[in-house]
DNA sequence: TAAAAATACTCCATAGGTATTTTAT
DNA sequence: ATAAAATACCTATGGAGTATTTTTA
């Protein structure tokens, strides 16, 4: 049985004329003919009563005829269906996004993103980077925004942007008299940090290890379980923290209790990149992200290429 | 776009897996893959992500194969109603049968096939010849039980049986002493007879000029609008009628007011006939009903062939 | 004789097969 | 190295064409 065989057959049972029928269909008459009697043996029914003054439908044929339409009309919702779905922009985008970037950037990408790709409804997750290529992976999630190293086999990696690290600290003090400031000046403070599965603590400590071998000294350690956390914490007078620019370039050189400072060129920094499946298909809906995430303009950050 | 495509994309979606999908719609694997990626490029939507460890179904996909699978159920919809519609006893069959048939033959006829055919309703029509034969051309009617001669282009003619005609006269009528009459006798008599349009008025007009070659006279007509009127009329004492055996081989030979004679060899008849479209399919239908109406046995009738 | 459908045949597109390559883990 | 999908290439079915025949009014 055809598509084309149950187009004949309604075009026939409307006609009640091989002739004309087949006209419409765009076809000779001989095919149509050959056509509904394939059709015709396939089912082991008559369809039609073939007369010389004219052609009728059979009862029978009369509601194989109905029922062919309605498989047609259901067709034609496939093809809308497809052509609804064509655009990459239209459909959910489930993005996932780490702990240590969310709160910075998604205040400014959503709305840019719902302004641009109306039809694409964001579903939004925080996660920890290893959570979140899990996620992708299995396609619970369909693109994610975290800082690299990123090594996945079936992902691609897309960096965006480069983000510089800044310290914060006391208003009151040392280090806040200082300009700018070395890594190795956090071997001589006590270290707020995030607490294990956050990237950005590996990274913070790296730089840590780095400072490290020029000191010979360690830092001490005190775990916070956000950045806003070790924020506040700072804020006290907990000691100083390693932050990412975007998150900490909106406190005013007048804060009454916090300052910002700049480390030493060259800058310690992390590189943010868009991960999404390898097999992943709509590619505009992807490069849309990455503009939006560009056009955000965080403070700190340096759009990679 | 295929049928059979559609089924490897219900498929494929429901295993996730080309080897398995092929396997369970007994193909080889690149068959399906070329067919999938054929549906593919028509839809210009993207409907499985393939990666190495498994095949995801896109958002489009899932849309696709869950529309496909409604196709299909729509399809095999035309199947059931193909195998429903197999049985030519099934489906009503619309019969029409002549005025001087209809109220001796049906009562036995349609116990009869109900009986044998119960999924085959009858829609009954009583009428004249010609329009009987108007509405079997036209498709209103599927089959026509009347008297011969009939002949339509287009209609086909199977005579069923014969039917001798008999005398009816008044109980105390001159004829009823005779056992058996000449059609000469009606030149005698006051003849009552149907009026135009119906053929056994033909029949016993044929009968009668034939007579009057014999007898030189002409008959004393009167009409009446049915056998049945005829029939009363006749028992009234009016005149005597001609009537086909089966309207009148169930009165009694001790009937207070009426007698029935036989012709005297040569009797006259009326031969009986199924009549339909020469296209019209449900060939077992008619055979049924031409069994049914030789097992009605009616009195005074012998089966053709 | 004319109109309409069926048949005969020819051709080519394509669905499906096997063998092989590519790709990613 | 292995598993899976894609690709290449071949074959054969059958859909569609033209020309012709059959059928019937």
């Amino acid at each position: 049985m055809t598509l084309t065989e149950l187009r004949y057959v309604v075009a026939l049972a409307r006609e009640r004329h091989f002739g004309r029928a087949a006209e419409k269909c765009a076809v000779s008459q001989p095919t149509l003919s050959v056509a509904i009697k394939k059709l015709e043996d396939e089912l082991g029914v008559i369809l039609f009563e073939r007369a010389s003054t004219e052609v009728r439908v059979t009862e029978i044929g009369a509601g194989i005829a109905t029922q062919a339409a309605r498989v047609l009309a259901e067709v034609s919702r496939l093809g809308e269906i497809a052509s609804a779905g064509k655009d990459p922009l239209n459909g959910a985008l489930r993005l996932g996004c780490i702990y240590t970037i969310a709160p910075y950037l998604l205040p400014r990408l959503v709305p840019i993103l719902k302004e641009r790709a109306p039809a694409m409804p964001l579903i939004i997750e925080e996660s920890f980077t290893s959570r979140l290529l899990d996620k992708i992976k299995s396609g619970e999630l369909d693109i994610g925004i975290m800082a690299l190293p990123v090594d996945e086999p079936g992902l691609v990696v897309q960096p965006v942007y480069d983000e510089v690290f800044r310290l914060l600290c006391p208003a009151d003090h040392e280090l806040a008299k200082q300009k700018s400031v070395t890594a190795a000046v956090l071997m001589e403070s006590q270290l707020l940090m995030l607490g294990p599965g956050n990237c950005f603590r590996e990274q913070v400590l790296d730089l840590c290890s780095l400072a490290s071998k020029q000191a010979g000294a360690s830092p001490h350690i005190l775990e916070g379980s956000s950045l806003e956390t070790i924020r506040h914490m700072v804020a006290s007078g907990v000691g100083v923290t390693v932050m990412p620019a975007s998150a900490v370039d909106n406190i005013s050189p007048k804060d009454p209790l916090l300052r910002v400072r700049p480390f030493v060129e060259p800058q310690p920094m992390r590189r943010v990149a868009l991960v999404w499946r390898a097999s992943y298909p709509r590619f505009r809906a992807i490069d849309t992200v990455r503009k939006a995430v560009i056009d955000c303009r965080l403070s700190g950050t340096k759009v990679v290429k």
